[in-house]
DNA sequence: AATACTTCCGTAGTCGGCTACGGAGTCAAG
DNA sequence: CTTGACTCCGTAGCCGACTACGGAAGTATT
């Protein structure tokens, strides 16, 4: 494996190198090893998986900042790691993440239902598409029962 | 039905006084009617369900912009007017929305094996368990939602 | 060695989606 | 008719997450 010098791990990773530094400054990552005061970081494989981590994480809906506390908990990894605290936040975030599911599989069935209904093809006046989702009522999706 | 003025139908659709005003600078809906100059506007029905389709969409994954263009496609309500595009949009994003769920299904239950594994006291080691979010490999979900 | 490419840094700008401010004008209840 | 809540408007600010700039210095290529 090469040099991994930023502009290959922003190719990697699939961001952009400013990116990375931005993080950097975000404290998602620590500053990579350099040879010598000015010269270019050098990034280790493990760094590059917590890039990925980062991004994955970013397209299931995380914000940076639940990244961080997510990031921290495997970080508690070790000796000096409160275990209890971990374990709390853990839960926490499992809780989080539940959440997220569920609104998630909301959206999924309103759009599941929408395209369900909306035939595809000819004029919109026949697409009930809008009609769906300017139901003043809440949640009241009984046109879809199959989601899974 | 009384005079629906701008802070009930705030009420109504469950968004600030200031953010229905936001959506009018965004031509997202349109200046309702008032009487004479400088009264206060007065929504009708339609404008009303036009903000909980806003609503709704947005909870549907859909941003500012890309509501405008659903607006849009409806607004030109004629034979111009094509269903299928608006059907391959929710599409899409139906797509979109299962990969999230898939790839949070993963962290929840890495995040319940961690709860699982570690009983609240001593070190832990149980933290191999983001490596599915590590992984370099596959696919990558385009979280800009560029449709296009 | 000369050239070309990459990275360095700090700061500033952008974009989406609101949210706040403040001093007027409007309207309905008492 | 006064009071007080609501609304008017434009502009400015905020937050999150980047993205761009530009000149200097570090590497790579030939």
């Amino acid at each position: 494996m090469t040099d991994m010098t930023i502009g290959k791990v922003a190719d990697a990773v699939g961001v952009g190198v400013e990116t990375i530094r931005f993080y950097e400054r975000r404290r998602l990552i620590e500053q990579p090893p350099r040879p010598r005061e000015g010269g270019y970081r050098i990034y280790s494989d493990a760094t590059v998986r917590r890039l990925h981590f980062i991004r994955r994480a970013q397209e299931l809906g995380f914000s940076l900042k639940e990244i961080a506390e997510l990031l921290e908990l495997r970080d508690a990894d070790g000796p000096r790691a409160d275990a209890s605290n971990v374990r709390q936040r853990a839960l926490a975030k499992l809780n989080d993440v539940d959440q997220k599911i569920d609104q998630l599989r909301q959206i999924r069935q309103g759009l599941a239902a929408l395209v369900d209904r909306c035939p595809g093809q000819g004029p919109l006046q026949c697409c009930s598409i809008f009609d769906a989702l300017e139901q003043t009522a809440g949640y009241s999706t009984n046109i879809m029962n199959k989601t899974e």
